[in-house]
DNA sequence: CCAAGTATGAAACTCAGTGTTAGAGTAGAC
DNA sequence: GTCTACTCTAACACTGAGTTTCATACTTGG
C-alpha cells in the first residue's frame, strides 16, 4: 500500500509539479482518504523521499562490512557503491527522481535534512567498523558528513548531464578532492 | 526593525520553545501586526535564522582574501575564522542560538538549507581566489561542503560541551580528519 | 499642495498537519 | 457461533503557516 502511495504521489508531482499537488489530490488520485494518506506518510514530502529510506542504512551497512584495515575514507567509497548500483540500475527514473527533488525547494530541504539523520548512524558504522570499537570522534564524524556530500555532488553533476557522465567516475573525483592524497590545490 | 522583531523572536522561543510560539503571538509581542511580521520574515524560522545570514557572505568574502599560494583547504580554515571569531565575541548568546537551532527540527532544517545554499558561493570564491579565474569543479564544490560541514561538526560538539571545549581546536582537529595530512583513519 | 512610493494593518483564503471519533473488517479465545 | 481485541480507514474539526488583496496612513520629492 505504502507502495503504491509512494508511486501515485511520484507520477503526480512529475505531471503537475510538487507544490500544484495537494495532499487531497493525492489522496483521490490514489483512491484513500487525505487522512489515510497523511497516515501512511506524515507529510507530501515523506511520500517522495521515502524511496530513499533505504540508502542511509545500506551505506551504513556496508561500511560495517569493509575490511578493518581499510582506512575509512576508502571504506566510506566503496560503501557508496551500494547506491551508485540503486542509480545504476534503473537511471531513467532515478534521474526523474533526482531531478524532481532538486528542483522542488521543499524536497530539497526535506532530503538534506534525512541524509543528515544518516550522518551519526554512518560515523557509528565507521567506529564500529569490523569489530573494533573506537569511539565516534569528530574526525569520523566529519569523515562521514564529507562522504555524503561526496555523494550529493556527484549526483549533482550527473543530473546536470542528463546522466550522461558516469556517476561512479564523479564520485571517484569528489572522494579524490578530500582524501589523503588530495594537494587541495586545482 | 528586522533587527528588534528578530530580537524578539529569539527572546520568546527561548522562553517559551519554537513550537509553543506562534508568529501571532510574535507579533503581538513586538507590538506590530501578524502581516507586518510575516513581511518581515518569510516564515518563523527566518526571524531567528536570519542572524547567520552574514555568515555566509564573510566567509566566501574571506576566502577571496587568502593568498592564491595557499592550498584551498588552508583557505576555507583561515576563512572560517570569521565565524569562530563571531562565537568568540559573544559566547553566551551565541551557545544558545545554537542550541535552540539544533534542538528546533525545523529551524535545524531551515538551516541546512541555507548552509546549503552558501556551498556554491563559497566554492565560486574559491574558485575565483585571488584573481585566478579557475573553472569551478567539483573538487572545489566538495571541499567548500566539507568545510562547512567540518563547521557543523565542530559546533556540534561545542554545544554539547556547553562552550567548554574550545571552538577553535575542534575546528582544527575537523578539518584535521580530512586533510592532505590525514591517514583517515583512528 | 500634490503625487508617488512605502510601511502597515485587516481580513479572507488555501492548505499542511494533528487529533479525535467512529465504523468496518479480521483474528483469536472460548 | 460470538465475544473481544486489534487494525485499518474515513470523516470531521481544529490550529496555524503562509499568501493575497485591499485599504489606510506616512513619508518624500517636486
Amino acid at each position: 500500500m505504502r507502495a503504491r502511495l509512494s508511486q501515485v504521489a511520484f507520477d503526480l508531482f512529475l505531471r503537475e509539479g510538487f507544490e500544484k499537488v495537494t495532499v487531497g489530490d493525492l489522496a483521490t488520485a490514489a483512491g484513500v482518504s487525505r487522512s489515510t494518506f497523511l497516515r501512511y506518510f506524515g507529510s507530501k514530502e515523506e511520500a517522495v523521499l521515502t524511496a530513499f529510506d533505504a540508502h542511509g542504512r545500506q551505506v551504513a551497512a556496508a561500511v560495517r562490512d569493509r575490511p578493518a584495515a581499510e582506512d575509512d575514507w576508502t571504506a566510506l567509497r566503496r560503501a557508496l557503491d551500494a547506491v551508485v548500483g540503486h542509480y545504476r540500475s534503473d537511471p531513467e527514473s532515478a534521474l526523474a527522481m533526482t531531478r524532481l527533488v532538486r528542483e522542488t525547494p521543499a524536497l530539497c530541504a526535506r532530503q538534506l535534512e534525512k541524509q543528515h539523520g544518516w550522518r551519526p548512524a554512518l560515523a557509528q558504522a565507521l567506529a564500529e567498523r569490523a569489530g573494533s570499537a573506537r569511539p565516534v570522534t569528530v574526525a569520523l564524524t566529519v569523515r562521514a558528513a564529507a562522504a555524503l556530500d561526496c555523494l550529493n555532488v556527484a549526483l549533482d553533476h550527473w543530473t546536470a548531464s542528463d546522466g550522461r557522465l558516469d556517476l561512479e567516475g564523479l564520485l571517484d573525483e569528489a572522494f579524490a578532492a578530500l582524501g589523503p592524497d588530495s594537494r587541495m590545490v586545482g
